[in-house]
DNA sequence: TGATAGTATGGCAACGTTGCCATATGGGCA
DNA sequence: TGCCCATATGGCAACGTTGCCATACTATCA
């Protein structure tokens, strides 16, 4: 930057100007600023600016691994919405059982990051949580949340998108839907399974809890026993919503075996719209407004940052149900 | 840091090497500073140092994007490994076709990142390299890559996996295998081709060109319209390998369709393995080592700035074959 | 005994920007 | 005419560290 100041003739205070374009520079000045620029191949260094005004343009990003890649796919969209208004994201990628989050919450301070968005991260206690909103600096939890003064949150519209995926069910005439999903220790996995009641009670479908099956974990392997299971037994459900696509997964795996025809013979939905266009056949399932997802977190966290002092928010994440026919309509004999 | 200093009534510079753990300290003296430390929750402000110090730990990413989530895993796995060495990694993911990639470099090099790696990004041309290189910073590339000074390089064993593949096919008896691939113009695809050819020929098979079905990009749909063109020739193929998983994925929804039983009417191998695990029925895929793959990208980029005028490495990154029984034995009649 | 090496500590400038203040000029307006 | 405001420019300190140099003490060895 001294180099370009001394090339232009100008102070280093009009280069500066010019180069994050802010303040009066005239016309004439900035031509001969941006020449020298070009001409150097002079590149900003954003550490420097960084660390005098406080500002990194960085956005840190924890979430917690899971191989049906939702968070891959929620941490893309973060990504660009963050880079649609000129920040960066530095992502952290847990593995749950490892606890040493914590670190990764200093190692993103130390950056000084402008900003975290958690996503989906169950061990939440407030001493934590306070060391970053402690420093002001803004947080944005999403999916698995918690509350906390200047903490903003998005959840997902888990019991609309349980609800709505059941009632198309319902609405082509099964009456023994099952359920797949996972112990309902939190939230997420209670709205599910509420969405799924309600929506049974609203069809005036019987509430049969044999018909719900209930796993420690999202995984393939989960949804394998879950076919086994429902499938065995002497009335097999006509219909089955599992909480996750990976559980379609392995419940379809156990119906090819079985030669089972979806949806000729069983109906299935799925959850999170990340698997199931790809798997044959092709599965209804409910999915995540991602982008808005992304965009809706990055801007809690920057108008966090200009109003330190809001109160906090919580954004509802609608979900769409992607009708790909694997719902037969069913008369009961 | 100057508060550390005061209560704990050293100078700065015995704080700085507590912190940053060089330098000789007293025992008597490291107590005191990290009794400090700990009391008044200080936390080092990494900007600094990586103004001072020239060090950011920071990697540059730069990927494409790709549904079949392959480029999200190698991802994972550069920033795994990075992790382990204290690095953080900045990725950027950009849609194939918006060129604005070079400002992304120009982004990722005013943030002064120790190095960068590009991942599979087909536009590169010696200018834009050069403007990496020619500042010092090591740039690493990985399966799409190209030749330059000062540059690492990561290739797939594609000819390998695609080789094996086909002889695993062969060997269990088949005559009639087909390929359905991208068209041939990078060094990927084409030695995933000839890996395809030449297994053939080891195997004492005919090349078939008629079996050969190329297409723009990996896709599902793609897929579909190879399993519809194949399946439908007066005399099919029993064996198909395909250079994707996604093509597999569009393959398996058309066989579902028309009730082609996978193996026993078809045997198919994908490639990628990275949805193969989870299709009905798992599929026998050919997979990259991807934890090597990042370990190897990021230890190229360490070493290089350890020696700046080494030569230039390529690394051969391995593939495995993943058994799932989707190829059964055959025998002509 | 003096030289040398290892240990321990502090002072100070510098990293490359930006924020703030000072200053100057010209035009519009009461 | 005098005042205010928008425009234009530069000087200088500061952001929070680290690198380098200077210094001092102790132990070891020829």
């Amino acid at each position: 930057m001294v180099d370009i100041a001394r090339i232009s003739g100008v102070s280093l205070t009009t280069v500066g100007r010019v180069v994050r374009k802010n303040g009066y520079v005239s016309g004439e000045k900035r031509e001969l600023v941006e020449k020298a620029i070009r001409d150097t191949g002079y590149i900003p260094n954003r550490v420097a600016q960084g660390l005098k005004s406080r500002k990194t343009n960085l956005i840190g990003h924890l979430t917690i691994f899971n191989s049906n890649m939702l968070y891959e796919r929620i941490s893309k969209a973060v990504n660009s919405a963050a880079h649609e208004v000129g920040y960066q994201v530095l992502t952290y990628t847990v593995e749950l059982k490892d606890g040493n989050w914590e670190n990764i919450l200093d190692e993103l301070i130390a950056r000084r990051v402008d900003g975290i968005i958690i996503t989906s991260h169950p061990y939440l206690d407030e001493r934590v949580l306070r060391k970053v909103t402690g420093r002001n600096i803004p947080l944005v939890m999403v999916e698995r949340t918690r509350e906390g003064d200047h903490t903003d949150r998005i959840v997902i519209a888990d019991y609309r998108g349980a609800f709505e995926a059941v009632r198309h069910i319902a609405d082509r005439g099964h009456r023994r839907i099952a359920y797949v999903g996972r112990e309902a220790d939190h939230p997420v996995e209670r709205m599910r399974l509420r969405g799924y009641r309600d929506a049974l009670k609203e069809a005036g479908r019987p509430i049969d809890s044999s018909l719900i099956s209930l796993w420690d974990t999202y995984g393939v392997e989960e949804g394998r026993r879950a076919a086994e299971e429902l499938l065995n037994r002497d009335v097999p459900p006509t219909a089955v919503f599992m909480a996750s696509d990976l559980f379609v997964c392995g419940f379809l795996q156990v119906c090819y075996e079985k030669r089972i025809i979806v949806p000729d013979d069983i109906s299935l939905v799925g959850y999170d719209d990340t698997l199931s266009m790809m798997l044959s056949p092709p599965i209804t399932s409910v999915g995540l407004e991602l982008e808005n997802l992304g965009r809706e977190a990055v801007s809690l966290l920057l108008s966090r940052r200009d109003d330190w002092d809001r109160e906090s928010r919580e954004i509802i994440n609608e979900t769409y149900l992607a009708d790909r026919g694997s719902v037969r309509s069913w008369k009961e004999v």
